[in-house]
RNA sequence: GGCGGCAUAGCCAAGUGGCUAAGGCAACGGUCUGCAAAAUCGUCAUCCCCAGUUCGACUCUGGGUGCCGCCUCCA
């Protein structure tokens, strides 16, 4: 959770740690008769409950009629929707007393009644799965709201979609799914951040997998990593396939990142290296507007998308500004990416994405790759020196030369007035 | 079978009852560059199908198709 720069939660509460808030509830709720026991089971009687169903717009007298048309009922309900509050204890399970006798609590009881020990009975945001919208969160507010009043319980709700690997489902040969260990040791975890908020919360989000045969280095199509058969005639097992996996996205975004922290880092280099001018003038247009474009689609529903669509603009802007200086002045060329910065800085707080050194991001993602791919650094770094000292002697067809080899060893040369940077093609 | 959600360019993905339907990737064409890369500019969609409502719908309603989720002691 640290590596993807998720916050700790402040408490992680134990349902067993909570018997007696739940017991006091479940009584509560028997009290108004919203409620019974049978046989040392409690069960909600939902048709008791009006806002039944408002969550997961269903509506409850069709699901009378449904409900129980596929699974057996237990004949003891008053209706088949009831569900469990408290369970009588079965030989064998842990069980606590309660005031129906040993048992243990209902399957969505310790929901209500750990969020009003911790957060109180009103509370800003629920979140969750969009799988648990029914029942899961119908009954919790059915609970909480029949203990508490109407008014109590989650102001808004966060429902969110679910991440897929290479669309419908994953790949015999591969295995199901990958850990996030799995992926941040192949990925910057930045990136799968960034990754992440690329589509809106309540959205799916889909993992291309991309495989190549270990043999002969194809891309495997969907029905050829699903056997492992490669059109070169091997075969590969799982393990060994999955160490060939790629994921697409993931590197779209690793480069989108790396396009960010480019940026970021010319401007504070330009910043570092100019003088703030005396009097204030108006920024150039796009980051003039950067901020407040991307806080309206982040306070709406937290449209993370459309958030990071906003801010392609200030960034071509602040990239134009740091290539040429032509058309404006030094004073509005000064200020603008001054605030670019500035506005960024805030941006990267609330996303948790471009808030690191931009020297050190872009460093690390060179020697990490270097590594993987076993590069020879020194050679590198030698054949790089070896390449400016052609240049400055006009040596174009030495320093030429020179590239080609570094092309060989998957490295690009990048000449600036700065001297020549290396990176990966 | 029932209920809920989604369906936007080659790919990913925002969005709106009427103004140019964001942005990214890819592609193509410029600028820049000794070469190149990076950067930058430009080009690239009428929004799953059918029928309605409306002066006008991609956006609303109904039907269809496809995909996802739930209805199964998993919270």
């Amino acid at each position: 959770m640290a590596a993807l720069n998720l916050l700790e939660p402040d408490v992680t509460p134990r349902v067993s740690d909570h018997i007696p808030q739940i017991i006091e509830l479940v009584q509560s709720l028997v009290d108004k008769e919203l409620a019974y026991a049978v046989d040392g089971d409690v069960y909600y009687r939902v048709k008791a409950f009006g806002g039944y169903g408002k969550l997961s717009k269903r509506n409850i007298d069709e699901m009378f009629e449904s409900a129980g048309s596929r699974i057996d009922v237990d004949e003891r309900k008053e209706t088949p929707l009831d569900f469990a509050l408290w369970k009588a204890a079965k030989p064998g399970e842990p069980s606590w007393d309660s005031p129906w006798g040993a048992g243990r609590p209902g399957w969505h009881i310790e929901c209500s009644a750990m969020s009003s020990t911790h957060l109180g009975d009103c509370f800003d945001i629920h979140g969750g799965g969009r799988d648990l919208i029914f029942p899961h969160h119908e009954n919790e507010i059915a609970q909480s709201q029949g203990a508490h009043g109407e008014d109590t319980f989650s102001k808004y709700w966060v429902h969110n979609g679910f991440i897929d690997f290479a669309g419908e489902k994953m790949y015999k040969s591969l295995g199901n799914f990958f850990t996030t260990r799995e992926i941040i040791n192949l990925y910057d975890p930045e990136s799968v951040r960034y990754f992440l908020l690329t589509v809106h919360y309540r959205s799916g989000l889909n993992f291309e997998v991309a495989v190549s045969c270990p043999a002969c280095g194809a891309d495997l199509d969907k029905a050829r990593q699903e056997s492992g058969t490669c059109a070169c005639g091997v075969t590969t097992g799982r393990e060994a396939l999955r160490q060939r996996v790629r994921f697409p996205g993931l590197e779209e975004a690793d480069d989108r990142l790396a396009y960010v922290y480019k940026t970021l880092q010319a401007a504070r280099i330009f910043l570092a290296g100019a003088k703030r001018p005396a009097a204030e003038e108006p920024v150039l247009e796009h980051v003039a507007t950067l901020l407040a474009d991307f806080e309206a689609h982040m306070s709406n529903d937290f449209n993370t998308s459309g958030a990071l669509g906003v801010l392609s603009k200030p960034l071509a802007e602040a990239n134009t500004l740091l290539a040429s200086g032509k058309g404006v002045s030094k004073a509005v060329r000064y200020l603008t990416l001054e605030k670019f910065v500035a506005d960024m800085a805030v941006v990267a707080e609330i996303l948790g994405c471009f808030g690191q050194d931009a020297d050190t991001w872009l460093r690390g993602r060179r020697d990490q790759k270097a590594a993987r791919l076993g590069l020879d650094r020194d050679r590198v770094e030698q054949l790089v020196a070896d390449r400016v000292a052609a240049r400055s002697a006009k040596d174009w067809e030495g320093a030429d030369r020179i590239r080609a080899e570094l092309t060989e060893l998957g490295v690009n040369v990048q000449d600036g007035p700065d001297g020549s940077q290396w990176s990966f093609l």
